[in-house]
DNA sequence: CAGACTGGAA
DNA sequence: TATATTCCAGTCTG
């Protein structure tokens, strides 16, 4: 898999081309003849957004680049190419017909630009997905990659080199180079050699290859791994069709399918070939061979799969569960009514798509149904399965999904978490656990220890991995191998860290099988559409003189989080949805101005020091209470709560340049209630101070979001603002109040962490202690300001008394008594 | 069983 | 560019 772009990587395509003009970002316009006569290389005119975007577009033909470098290879566009023109390709020959051919493949690293507006693009792009990965898909053009493992995933199911090699020749504008052709048989030559298999919860490795395997042995890394004299030999075994489940039709064969040997011009007959067909004949010749192996234990696992994939021979995991007769069935199936999606047969369809499970990762928009997805492949393979989740609260919503959506008998499936260690009663069922209590190391419970010896002491059919994207952190990874499972599927719906460990899933739990297009789900109604925008909110003078004399960088932060002109737009901005009927999520990661601005605005919020019963009493009240429209959530709100009233989102502070954070909290309303209503759109604000690091910050956190298509408006000015009434801090005496405090309580920070690195021995203690004391509004307005501690009681408190629970907590509560009962 | 403490993620 | 802060889950304790 590669990574994906880093953040700071400039940002291609036309949704960002509106940027600069701060006007908004033009929708999407009506593909010209690309090949317009326009001087190419005349500086772009802040003209008509329509036409900058032809432009753009324009400077990127082939056409532009060789009348370019026919000038000298001094031009404005040179910087684009990067690494001393190695990346200039106007070198490459063009069809004659390139005009409707839709892709330009970079010879050196195997990256492919399809033009979005091309009228075959739709065929490209189906044939695109199945043998590359997509890394940016903004609205004209797309970028794909292809890697190893896509082009094993392409390869198995059933698609030849050749294949591969002509379809990608009849798309692209030019000839196909030789080095691409050279990097797909060679990887389709020595993939799929090496297998990783499970027998009696031992690790074995295994090939058809005696040579392939001798060659492993000879690795100074691989070969020290071997347990000695356990070699085997054995008779691989046969296979027939397979269905998934909830799909109409066998409709996981028909995805699998892919129109070959068409020439562009006459696609819209595709020829069908049943990508089985090929496969029975391998199992053919699988009959006749023998298989060999070596073991290796579990220590050794991840090392030895890092190792193979550098070597060139990846180890996959493939699971033949339906001959797998040493573990006992599961009794499970879709309830008869469900019907699954098409993109999420789609993405199953990848990962049973030779008829064998394969380990993999699938990606998903929150809110588009990634549990259902687990479930179903839970169903197809019918056997034991685990599933890992980050909290305890989801573990228990994905046992009620379980529920909900299969037949499975509620006394299969067991819920594994610090205050819950039921283990079903037949020989096989399905554990929902977290990752930290599988992973918890040192001394443990002595039921959780006898119950993790129950977990890591048997084989599993299927292992599902929830947010996967949090397993290569160091201490998560270990997991993957110390539970034994034939099959993983991982689930996110951001694949992103900011670190670069997320290359590290290859090996740990496998490839990226499937990605959906968020814009494509959200056209098609599965998810909500969202209208994205960046508010620019200009600094104080008093506030940015601050803001530059300062060092203390948390005040700096400070300054620019609540920096007044910043909290005027969030209350006109909420003031504004209130009145349209929205439901207002504010998200604020600095736990202090979120509480401030709270206060200030008379609205409630939610911290992780918020306790228990109050959460849910505000949480009652902003899903049921009509009066109750807006409330404000630190980061406890990007993962742990799901709020689908929610349809406006507004941020005011957010963890430097995270991705991952940004398209999580996007997906807090992908999923509200009214998506399907005529012409719903649901709001996404992120407030930024201008001048300030947070334009910096805000970028980065865009890209993940503009790589799946999402275009984000820059506003400048709010219309109608300084009209609005009631307005906060609109004098500048609220202002310098606030300022003053902001700084008073900045330099009470330092002066008790001066206090701290004191006396040396107790600095950690005292730390935690002052942690968690200070920062209570009590202390925050120093009691000076008699408004603000009049305020403090006001909304949190004021909401009802007797919270109504809902339906799922006292599901929950339920529960957990009957379990007590029983014990 | 509430609350302190710990360790680890982002 | 590395850090600081927030949050969570688990275990221990009175």
């Amino acid at each position: 898999m590669a990574p994906k772009r880093k953040a700071p990587a400039n940002v291609t395509g036309a949704a960002k081309s509106g940027r600069a003009s701060a006007s908004s970002t033009p929708g999407p316009s009506t593909p010209r003849d690309i090949d317009s006569e326009d001087e190419p290389d005349s500086p772009i005119e802040p003209a008509e957004d329509e036409e900058n975007i032809q432009k753009a577009v324009d400077r990127f033909t082939l056409a532009a680049y060789q009348d370019k470098t026919r000038r000298g290879p001094i031009d404005s566009a040179s910087r684009y190419f990067g690494d001393n023109g190695k990346r200039d390709f106007s070198y490459l020959p063009l069809k004659p017909d390139y005009k409707s051919r839709p892709i330009w493949i970079d010879p050196l690293r195997g990256r492919i630009i399809l033009e979005n507006f091309n009228p075959i693009a739709e065929q490209a792009k189906d044939f695109l997905i199945t043998i590359a990965e997509p890394i940016s898909r903004p609205t004209f053009l797309h970028e794909y990659s292809l890697t190893p493992h896509s082009l094993y995933a392409a390869v198995s199911v059933g698609l030849l080199p050749q294949d591969i090699v002509n379809t990608l020749d009849r798309f692209s504008k030019t000839p196909l180079p030789s080095s691409i052709i050279g990097f797909i048989r060679s990887c389709a030559s020595s993939y799929g050699k090496v297998k990783l298999v499970i027998k009696d919860t031992k690790y074995f490795v295994e090939s058809n290859d005696p040579e392939v395997l001798q060659k492993l042995l000879k690795d100074p890394i691989i070969g020290p791994c071997r347990v000695q004299g356990t070699d085997t030999v054995t008779n691989a075994p046969s296979m027939g069709g397979l269905v998934i489940p909830g799909t109409s039709n066998a409709a996981g064969v028909k995805q699998a399918q892919l129109q070959q040997g068409e020439p562009p011009e006459n696609a819209e007959k595709p020829q069908v070939e049943n990508p089985f067909d090929a496969l029975r004949e391998d199992d053919d010749d699988d009959n006749q061979e023998a298989v060999h192996a070596f073991e290796i234990p579990d220590t050794s696992v991840e090392t030895v799969q890092k190792r193979c994939l550098e070597i060139q021979f990846p180890m996959l995991e493939e699971y033949d569960f339906r001959n797998d007769d040493r573990n006992a069935n599961l009794e499970i199936d879709l309830r008869p009514a469900t019907q699954i999606r098409s993109y999420q047969e789609k993405s199953l369809s990848k990962m049973f798509g030779n008829g064998r499970a394969k380990s993999g990762i699938i990606v998903l928009p929150c809110g588009a149904g990634k549990t259902l997805v687990g479930i179903t492949a839970a169903c197809t393979i019918k056997k034991g399965c685990i599933v890992l989740c980050t909290s305890t609260m989801s573990a228990h919503q994905w046992r009620q999904e379980f529920l909900k959506w299969s037949n499975i008998r509620p006394e299969d499936i067991a819920v594994f978490t610090a205050d819950s260690k039921s283990k079903f009663p037949g020989n096989t069922g399905i554990i929902v656990t977290t990752y930290p209590m599988v992973t918890q190391s040192g001394k443990r419970a002595y039921d959780s220890q006898k119950m993790m010896d129950f977990l890591t002491g048997r084989e599993w059919g299927l292992m599902l991995l929830d947010e996967v994207h949090v397993v290569p952190a160091q201490i998560f990874r270990k997991v993957s191998h110390s539970i034994k499972s034939h099959a993983k599927l991982g689930l996110t719906a951001t694949l992103l860290r900011e670190d670069d460990k997320i290359q590290d899933l290859n090996f740990l739990i496998g490839p990226k099988l499937f990605e959906a297009n968020w814009m494509e789900l959200s056209e098609q109604g599965h998810i909500a559409k969202v209208q994205c925008a960046e508010v620019w909110c200009p600094m104080t003078t008093e506030f940015y003189d601050e803001y530059l004399r300062t060092t203390d960088r948390s005040l700096k932060a400070n300054l620019y989080v609540m920096n007044p002109r910043k909290i005027q737009a969030c209350q006109f901005l909420i003031d504004y949805h209130e009145r349209r009927g929205d439901k207002i999520i504010v998200f604020s990661d600095n736990v202090y101005a979120l509480q401030a601005v709270a206060l200030a605005l008379n609205k409630s919020y939610i911290c992780g020091a918020t306790g228990n019963t109050e959460r849910m009493q505000i949480l009652d009240n902003f899903m049921h209470n009509p009066a109750i429209r807006t409330v404000f959530l630190s980061k406890i709100g990007d993962t742990s709560l799901d709020l689908p009233e929610a349809t406006c989102l507004i941020q005011i502070s957010s963890h430097y340049g995270s991705r991952r954070q940004e398209a999580q909290r996007l997906g807090r309303i992908l999923r509200a209630k009214r998506r399907s209503d005529e012409g719903f759109n649901a709001f996404f604000y992120s407030l930024v101070s201008k001048d300030t690091a947070e334009m910096y910050y805000s970028t980065k956190r865009q890209a993940f979001l503009v790589d799946q298509g999402y275009s984000f408006k820059v506003i400048t000015q709010l219309a109608g603002m300084e009209k609005m009434e009631g307005l906060a801090y609109n004098t500048p005496r609220e202002r310098r109040e606030l300022l003053q405090k902001l700084l008073v309580d900045a330099e009470k920070k330092q002066s008790e962490l001066a206090e701290d690195t004191d006396d040396l021995f107790y600095t950690t203690s005292k730390k935690r202690r002052v942690r968690r004391t200070a920062g209570t509004l009590g202390e925050l307005s120093g009691g000076q300001d008699m408004a603000y501690v009049e305020q403090k009681k006001s909304m949190n408190k004021t909401l009802k008394k007797k919270p109504q629970q809902n339906a799922f907590f006292k599901k929950i509560q339920r529960e957990k008594q009957r379990l007590k009962d029983q014990r």
